[in-house]
DNA sequence: CGCCTTTGACCTGCGC
DNA sequence: GCGCAGGTCAAAGGCG
């Protein structure tokens, strides 16, 4: 498949509250560009217990396993996280919650009070296929044209049980050949495949951390 | 028959 | 408060 790929990964661990919430709801995407031959070892690893600079990119260690995982969908795929519109990925908060920066004592304070913002990420690929097959089952449920675009946004939901993760996927109105596939929550299971590998489980499970 | 997609209507958040 | 845009629902129809 493709010999090139760009890529964004954006993620939003956005659990709001008063505190923050200006800063967590102006979020915005972020993206980058490598040459095919970018090595996913040039970037730096996730940081413990330490401050970030905003624009500094950084890869979670999930991704880099998933990365060399043959299960994903598309290998010259590179990823990268920007912390810069997440204030729980960086500065502010030292305490990395699987790379997302959200404390699981600020999760329960959270509860019930205001409306929570599942994780989110996205990339971005240069392919043909409108829904990359990552291993999960997914049922459409909505579709939109968004505007100033031509192309309209999926919308899917995982159909395991009652796993909440949802995805858009949109393709990109400058460039067509590109897809962007955006994932929201985690999966509370292992992925649906049928056949073939004999263990990429683990390397799903740990994308979504 | 069960599961899926399609699609218009409806809901909700946000900016003015 | 109003209008717009994005996101979701749910009925209808298609397909294996």
């Amino acid at each position: 498949m493709g010999s090139k790929s760009q890529i964004l990964l954006n993620p939003q661990a956005l659990f709001e509250d008063e505190e923050h919430e200006q800063a967590s709801t102006h979020h915005q995407m972020e993206f980058f560009s490598f040459p095919s031959n970018f090595n996913v070892s040039h970037l730096p690893s996730i940081p413990q217990h330490q401050t970030l600079s905003p624009s500094t990119p950084f890869l979670h260690p999930s991704l880099s396993q998933t990365l060399n995982s043959s299960h994903f969908p598309t290998p010259n795929l590179l990823s990268l996280q920007t912390s810069t519109p997440n204030p729980w990925a960086f500065g502010k908060r030292n305490e990395y919650h699987l790379g997302l920066g959200v404390s699981t004592m600020k999760m329960k304070k959270m509860k019930g009070r205001r409306k929570v913002r599942e994780p989110r990420f996205s990339f971005k690929t240069m392919t043909d296929v409108d829904v990359l097959d990552d291993g999960y089952k997914w049922r459409k449920y909505g579709q939109k044209v968004v505007k100033n675009t031509h192309h309209p946004r999926s919308y899917y939901r995982c159909t395991q049980d009652d796993c909440r993760v949802k995805k858009r996927v949109e393709r990109l109105d400058e460039d067509p050949r590109m897809v962007i596939t955006t994932y929201e929550g985690r999966h509370i299971h292992s992925p649906s495949h049928d056949t073939q590998d004999s263990e990429p489980h683990t390397h799903l499970n740990n994308f979504f951390w």
